[in-house]
DNA sequence: GGGTACCGGAACTGGTCGGTATCGTTTGTC
DNA sequence: GACAAACGATACCGACCAGTTCCGGTACCC
């Protein structure tokens, strides 16, 4: 079993010269989701992150075999941070699902789907890309609700026939849809009349 | 009061030469909503839009100043051909919901999302297409569900303290999530879902 | 019939951008 | 200390595209 001297730098540590620096990944793909979120993948040029980032466009290159990969990896990496959105149990479904908009700051929220927005464009256009996005930013608020949802049924709080899977897609829906076409605020009113309006009535035993 | 020789040829007409053709603007507008609706604002090039179209594109430079503007107009157009989405009466809130969908044929439903989802990218560039947008296709939906609801209050089908606003919105924003980034059909089952699930839930007595 | 503005078509221009190559420098291994 | 790879920076290339200009031809006004 000889070494193998041509696979990935990272895997193979017998080969001279300075190490690749993976602090600059996380940064270079962290100034990439910014510049995603003002300008859209389209309005996103390399030189544009480059520059912010302090980084050379060889320092991309060497990582991602393009802008489209680069930006596929961001979107993972926003996934990453995420973390599992796994709620408090705050007694009601009401206070669940309030509390789902507190922990993560607002900004950050605000951030996810102004990214979703840049992304929109290219959607249509690669499919890798749009299950990515989906995956990282609204399935995991869809998911949460699910289980906020499944909670108030086992506690007895709401009638037991409710149709998750429907009910659990209207907030991130609507939240989607406010942010993209809209470019209205998801604040916390907007949130409250959505379930109070809405979700609370249509579960009510 | 002199006559004004350098107006715009439309109201203008002491002119020699050809007149200008008004049926080529409708023409054109149509090409560029299919372009749009099949590869998004930025990759519908003009030259693509003018050889679908049969066109030169002076004849484009003649009519609009840039592609923002052509794209723009092509939007109004298509709010104009929806008309004004008035629902007929068929007794039930339910029946008026579902029957919201047949009149104007699937596809065409399914062109406006898909030109929707083709405009999103520049949609937080330009705040005025996107106004356009919003106008054009989503409203619609949006006024014509809050006039079901409030006939279904004024029948006294429903819960007259529903939260009209709120509810109209779902629908629309539902539709929109689902062509534009989930890329699932906005189809007759999940309309029913919503409706038998979300809907009339909320607002039953 | 002469003049003019329209038509579709095509060539051209100027700018932008993804991606590559190269520079001098830095950081690591042997 | 010799070598090699990564670093930031910059210049460059090739493709693409919005917008302009020209062409030969056609419809309309006088």
């Amino acid at each position: 079993m000889a070494a193998n001297n041509t696979s990935d730098p990272d895997t193979e540590r017998r080969r001279p010269g300075r190490k690749r620096d993976h602090d600059r990944d996380e940064a270079i793909l962290e100034v990439a989701l910014d510049v995603l979120a003002e300008v859209g993948y389209a309005g996103m040029t390399m030189n544009a992150v480059a520059a912010r980032a302090r980084a050379g466009k060889a320092t991309f290159y060497r990582r991602w075999p393009s802008k489209s990969e680069l930006v596929l990896e961001a979107v993972a990496q926003l996934q990453r941070r995420q973390g599992s959105l796994v709620p408090a149990d705050t007694g009601s479904l009401r206070g669940d699902l309030l509390a789902l908009f507190r922990p993560t700051s607002p900004s950050d929220a605000e951030r996810q789907f102004a990214v979703m927005a840049g992304l929109a464009s290219i959607l249509s256009q690669d499919l890798g890309l749009a299950d990515a996005a989906n995956n990282a930013i609204v399935e995991p608020w869809t998911e949460a609700n699910r289980v906020l949802l499944r909670r108030a049924i086992g506690r007895g709080e709401i009638d037991p026939a409710a149709d998750v899977d429907t009910l659990a897609a209207i907030l991130p829906s609507m939240a989607a849809y406010r942010a993209m076409i809209q470019r209205k605020p998801f604040d916390r009113e907007f949130l409250a009349a959505v379930i109070d309006g809405v979700l609370l009535p249509a579960v009510r035993r």
